[in-house]
DNA sequence: TTGAAAGCGTTACCAA
DNA sequence: TTGGTAACGCTTTCAA
C-alpha cells in the first residue's frame, strides 16, 4: 500500500495538517519539525494520492485559459479538440478550459485576448502567439501576476514560460527531407514555398530539411524559395509563377498555402508527375494526399499538443507539478494508406 | 457544477446511499424509488466522478492480469512498459498489474500462465494468446467465473472476450504496400517471408500488403513465400535461398525474423540494393532502418496496446464501465528519420 | 427496503 | 506554530 500523509504524520509525531503545510510551505512550520517530515517523506518516498489530489481540487476549480490563432484554422481546430478532451477528462478534478480564439498572427489582438483571459479568470494561459517583444512583455507580466504561460506550437523566445508544448520544427523538417530520399528523384531541383520569413518554425523546416538532404549527399539544387503568407491565392500565384520560370522537380511547402499550391501545380500540368511535400493534416493536404500529388505528409499531432498542454497546465496550477521544459509531439508521417485514420483517441 | 450523487438524492427524496444502490443494481430498491432515481439521473445526465471513485476504490485494490509471450521478445518488452505506465498511473486508484510472462505460443503453457493469473487473485486478464480451441475454452469457463479477458495483439475468434486491443494487421500491410509505392520500383518481384502460416496477424499483413498492390495497379509478381516460424536462423537460410534462386527485387518480411532476413541479403551482396520492407520498432528492425536497408518499418504502438489495455481491463473492474469491442493502435510508419524517436510519453 | 455514517487521502480553515 | 475538523463524491457496512 502506498505512504500517505498520515503515515508521515503517525512517523514524525504530528498532525496531517502540519505535514501538508511542511511539504508545500504553506504557512508556518517550526524548522525541526520541517526538517524531520521533509526527511521522513524523502524516506517513504511519498507520493500524494491523485485521486484525494483531485477529490480535494474540486473546492477551488482551476480556469486554464487557451488562446489560439484559431479563426478559419483546421490545424488549431484539432488543437482545441484536444483541449476539450483534457477538459473532460480533467473536468472530475476541477478544471475548466476558457478559449479565447482570434485571426492570425497580429500582436494587438493577441494581447487583447490576453487580458480577456486573465480578466476571465484564468489561473494560467497556454497559448499559441507570436515571438514580439511586446508579446514577451505582457507574458512576463502575467507570470509575475501569478498568470503562469505556457507556449503552444510556436516556441517563444526567453519570456518566462513555464513551459513549451510543441513539435520539433527542424526534425519534421528533416522528415520531410526522408521521405524526399525515398522517392528517389535524380538531381531534384526544389523549389520551396514557406509561410513567412518571420515564422520561427517555417524557417526551421527548411533549415532542417536542407540539412538532412546535405548529409545524404544529394546533388539537389533549388528553384528558388517564395513567401506566401499562409494564403492560398498567393501560393497558387507565386507557384505557378515559379514553376514556370524555373522548372522544378519538386516542391517543398513549408507552411500553409498547400491547397494553393497543389492548384498551380495542376495548372501547370505537373500534378502527380512532381511530388508536393508538405506539412499537417488539413483539408488541402488531405485531398492532395489522397490524389497522390502529396506523397507524404509529416504531422505533429495537433490533438495531442492541445491535451498536452492543458493537462500540464492544470497539474501545475492544482498539484503544484511543474511541466517538462519541453514537451515535444511525436512526428507523424502520413501517405495515402494511412491518411484516413483519425488521431485523438485519449 | 457537475450533478453529484447528493443532489440526485435530494431530488429524488432519498439518501445517497439508496440512489448509489439504485444505479448500481445493488441491494434492494423498491420500484417506484428504482423508477425515479434512474429517471432523474438520466435528466441531470449524470456523470460519476471519477476521482471520488478512484478514492473510494482505494479500498479494494482491482489486480488486472498480463499474460504475454514476452520472455525474449523486445517487441512484448514494450508491451510491458505500457502496462507498467498505465499501472503506475493508476495505483493512486488502486490498480495493481499482475505479469505472466511465457516463452512462445505453446498452448500448454498459456493455460498454466492462465490459471497462475487467477490463482494470483486477476480480477481480469489481457492476454496475447494463441487461438486455438483449449485457450478459448479456458478463456470462456474464466469469463463465467467473473474474470474477464481482454485480447491484446492477437485477436481471437468468438470467445467471449471482453474486447480487442491491438493493431489492425490488414491495415499494417497496406500501409507497407504503400511505403512500396512511393520507393517506385518497377515491376518489383517480392519475396515473402512470413513468421508463421498459422499465424492470423501475419496472413492478414500479406493479404493486406498484396490487396493494396493489386489495388493500385502495380505489375509486380512473387518471388515465393516462406515461412520462417520466426526464428532468425531460419530466416536467413529460406531467404538466402530464395534470393539464389529467385531473384527478388525486394523482401517483405511480414513476421519476425527480420534480422536472419537482414543477413541474407547482406551474404547475397544486396544490402541497400534491394529494399525489405518490415514491422514493427525492434533491435533487428531498427539497425535495418539506420543503415538504409528497410526503408520504412510500419510500427504498431506496442507501448501504447499495454498501457491501454490495463487501463480498459481496470476501468471495467473497477467502474464498471465496458470497454470499446476493439481498440486499434494507430499504425506509425518509421523511416531512417524518425527512428530514434522514442515512444511512450504519456 | 432504506438511512446514517465511516472512510478513502488531501486541503483549508479555525481554534488553540 | 500547531492540531482538529469539515469538506470533496462515492462506496460500503451496519442499523433501523
Amino acid at each position: 500500500m502506498a505512504v500517505t500523509l498520515k503515515d508521515i504524520a503517525a512517523a514524525a509525531g504530528v498532525s496531517r495538517g502540519t505535514v501538508d503545510r511542511a511539504l508545500h510551505g504553506r504557512g508556518d512550520v517550526s524548522p525541526e519539525v520541517l526538517e524531520r517530515v521533509l526527511r521522513i517523506a524523502q524516506e517513504l518516498n511519498y507520493r500524494p494520492n491523485r485521486a484525494a489530489l483531485g477529490l480535494a481540487a474540486l473546492k477551488k476549480p482551476v480556469r486554464v485559459g487557451l488562446l489560439l490563432p484559431s479563426e478559419r484554422n483546421p490545424f488549431f481546430d484539432e488543437v482545441i479538440r484536444g483541449a476539450r478532451a483534457a477538459e473532460e477528462s480533467l473536468s472530475d478534478f476541477g478544471a475548466a478550459v476558457l478559449l479565447e480564439s482570434v485571426r492570425g498572427y497580429g500582436s494587438a489582438e493577441h494581447l487583447r485576448a490576453f487580458a480577456a483571459l486573465e480578466e476571465r479568470g484564468a489561473g494560467g494561459v497556454c497559448a499559441a502567439t507570436v515571438d514580439v517583444p511586446e508579446i514577451r512583455r505582457e507574458i512576463r507580466a502575467l507570470s509575475a501576476r501569478g498568470v503562469p504561460v505556457i507556449a503552444l506550437n510556436s516556441e517563444l523566445s526567453e519570456c518566462g514560460c513555464l513551459s513549451y508544448v510543441g513539435c520539433d520544427y527542424r526534425q519534421t523538417g528533416r522528415i520531410a527531407a526522408g521521405m524526399l530520399l525515398l522517392l528517389g528523384l535524380r538531381d531534384p531541383r526544389i523549389l520551396i514555398v514557406t509561410g513567412s520569413n518571420r515564422m520561427r518554425g517555417h524557417n526551421e523546416r527548411i533549415a532542417g530539411f536542407l540539412e538532412r538532404l546535405r548529409e545524404a549527399g544529394v546533388a539537389f539544387e533549388t528553384a528558388g524559395q517564395v513567401e506566401c503568407e499562409d494564403d492560398d491565392a498567393a501560393a497558387r500565384r507565386l507557384t505557378l509563377d515559379a514553376l514556370q520560370r524555373g522548372g522544378a522537380s519538386c516542391v517543398y511547402v513549408a507552411g500553409a498555402g498547400v491547397g494553393g499550391v497543389g492548384q498551380a501545380v495542376r495548372e501547370a500540368g505537373l500534378l502527380g508527375k512532381i511530388p508536393i511535400l508538405a506539412f499537417d493534416d488539413i483539408p488541402a493536404t488531405r485531398s492532395l494526399v489522397r490524389s497522390g500529388a502529396i506523397p507524404a505528409t509529416v504531422c505533429q499531432q495537433p490533438f495531442e499538443q492541445g491535451y498536452r498542454a492543458v493537462k500540464l497546465m492544470f497539474q501545475y496550477l492544482a498539484n503544484q507539478a511543474t511541466p517538462p521544459a519541453r514537451w515535444i509531439a511525436r512526428p507523424v508521417i502520413k501517405i495515402r494508406e494511412n491518411i484516413e485514420e483519425k488521431d485523438g483517441e485519449v
